[in-house]
DNA sequence: CGGCAGTTTGACCAACATCAAGTTGGGTGG
DNA sequence: CCACCCAACTTGATGTTGGTCAAACTGCCG
């Protein structure tokens, strides 16, 4: 059973996980917290390409190098296993490759979503989408859902925000500042997120021209 | 085997395959021609998600309903099975299960470098990025590589290149026109593309600061 | 010889980036 | 306990890239 060769690590804040190019022995699905994995260029520019949320999977059977920095964007837990016997267990039980594949082909539809958002969305549609969807996995998960409208806690900052939606911090302190003042999010502090009317937000993103009725 | 429940499909230049939301009962591969995927906003704005060439494959097990609008870039000639009978045939071969991950995982590898040219490259770096792609898939396949250089059919109009590259097609004709002019690609037609110098063209896309000697 | 889709080019403009000060607030050491 | 410090954030002034709108060009097909 993968019981039988799990273990746990734990990152705080900030702390890198594995560089681009490290060899990396161990698969891993995160337990509590926030991981990045983020592509960067010679020159300093850095895009994110994957978030990690809890019970999201980290690392590719098969391959002994990680193509992405992978770094601890709040204090992280995560459930390893080593690679290899990892691999074996796959070959073994297709259950869990196919559960896999599963996962894998959902990551790639937010992939492609997110896509979307870089691709041709507004930096104020950039900052409503983004917050539509961490406000929705938290949603499924933990998050307070009263009458009075959702509340979450916002697990990056601004510049990680900014490496999430292609944009500079400037711009997203500029958006999320406006979205403040007209009341479509309240912030308490600055990571409480609440969301009076999610319909209202959802308008903001671009999606869809109605108040979100839609899959 | 596969080869018993497999059919041909094929598409003229422009015809739509498949729109986002419609009933899906087949999964496929690309035989010859390009097909791509696009995500549309309301407004009419669109991204293409993905870009299907050549032993490709189309469509998700295990799920009904098209997430995207798929189109015909150029003539395409699609090897089609259709969604029942494939599933079945995957459970009882895992083998086939392995290889459906490995593509998806590569799938998403690429929407990942994807993200990063939408996010955080000029116009000019998004057009280089995108011949050096188009001309580095065409190599592994059929692309002439002679001592002058590459060359290569330009598969995208330039309307699916802005669309690819979140871009409008004045900037794409305009960048195009510029890659041109300092001689960094040569235009037989509007169609066909000689890269006399490779490493030249990589230079241009950003991704490393030497003449392109990394993976 | 049109006609039309695909493309090129130009003039102008808006959104976002850049550069530059400030502000806030939580943590630390005196 | 308070003063300071520093990272995270906000806000403002200005600059640049790429978008928008408009017009003309190309080449293929009927």
């Amino acid at each position: 059973m993968l019981d039988d060769i799990k273990y746990y690590r734990s990152y705080e804040a900030g702390q890198p996980i594995v560089w681009s190019g490290d060899r990396m022995d161990f698969v891993a699905s995160v337990v509590t917290g926030v991981a990045s994995l983020s592509q960067a260029m010679e020159d300093g520019r850095t895009q994110m390409v994957g978030l990690l949320l809890p019970s999201d999977f980290l690392g590719r059977p098969g391959r002994d190098a990680a193509p992405y920095d992978v770094v601890a964007v709040s204090n992280l837990t995560l459930c390893c296993f080593r690679r290899k016997p990892f691999e074996k267990m796959m070959m073994g039980t297709p259950h869990i490759g196919q559960r896999l594949l599963e996962m894998t082909l959902d990551e790639l539809d937010a992939a492609r979503e997110w896509m979307l958002i870089l691709g041709r969305k507004t930096a104020r549609e950039k900052i409503a989408s983004l917050l539509a969807i961490l406000a929705r996995r938290e949603t499924s998960l933990a998050l307070k859902k009263t009458e009075d409208g959702m509340v979450f806690e916002l697990p990056l900052t601004r510049e990680a925000m900014a490496d999430y939606l292609g944009l500079t911090l400037e711009t997203v302190s500029r958006q999320v500042s406006a979205l403040k003042r007209e009341g479509i999010i309240i912030l308490e502090g600055k990571r409480r997120v609440l969301i009076p009317d999610f319909d209202r937000l959802q308008m903001e993103t671009g999606d869809d021209a109605d108040g979100g009725m839609m899959a």
